[in-house]
DNA sequence: CCAACCGATCGATGGCCGTCGATGGAAAAG
DNA sequence: CTTTTCCATCGACGGCCATCGATCGGTTGG
């Protein structure tokens, strides 16, 4: 959950304050819940990074095809099993992309028996959107 | 193993005309003009390739910052010379990124004697997080 | 005409990425 | 235990990309 420090000003968030260590890379919630749209004001060195590590990971035909088969399939969850074939790429490949999207945070899995479920993580998507929107 | 049924082709607009030869690229605004956000329907193949282009275009620090920066200029325009010093990096890498960002239909390029100011196009970013929103 | 400046293009280079076959690991079924 | 099924990981390969120095075209001023 998000916790609601000082009041956001500009762009004084979490994510700029120097205690954390760099090996922690900053997350899109983290710029996306205390920066302005880009066309705004100009962006800060690491938020563009972090964006730019974001957008990279849906910035392939494949990958917006599965996040796109997961979030409109039955009960909003899909198994890799159910992508495979639709998508036209081989199982290892898949599981690949699926990976990609779960560390950039717009998917989650849950392994249940056998089969592996992707569900979309709610608000990701609309948190690049946000950055994005001009309007 | 439950099959995903046959695909879902909702999404008739322009860009679904025989009309437009092959040889053309599906462009953004063609997609977003028509198409639903990509959560609430499988996206179509050509569809996501269009997409991921755009989005490929804007996934990279050095191009976000140069949008950022060129939207943010004073009169929303500005040219090489502005950028290069900002940016931190060579002339030619700043050139580079600005076609590529021309290319994709994010900015545009008017040369005024010995300069060439960009500008962003409006409803450029809109439309790329119009596909993306969820809500 | 020449010199100075801005910016695009070229060629090269190093690194990253999408893809696949092969393999491994885990869970259900027999 | 053995087999089967689903999925992640590994290693490798080919291609694309970000970056730079060098160069060239075009514009302005002397």
């Amino acid at each position: 959950m998000e916790k609601l420090g000082e009041p956001i000003d500009e762009c004084q968030c979490v994510c700029d304050t120097e205690a954390v260590p760099v090996s922690e890379l900053l997350t899109l919630t983290d710029v996306s819940a205390c920066c302005a749209p880009i066309a705004r004001a100009p962006i800060a060195s690491d938020h563009a990074e972090s964006l730019a590590r974001s957008l990279k990971a849906l910035a392939d035909p494949a990958r917006l095809r599965l996040v796109s088969m997961v979030a409109a399939h039955e009960d909003s969850e899909a198994c890799v099993c159910d992508l495979t074939e639709p998508l036209g790429l081989s199982q290892p490949t898949v599981s690949h992309h699926l990976k990609v999207l779960v560390d950039a945070g717009f998917l989650t899995r849950s392994k249940r028996g056998i089969w592996a479920y992707y569900r979309l993580v709610p608000g990701s998507l609309d948190a690049v959107a946000g950055l994005l929107t001009t309007v």
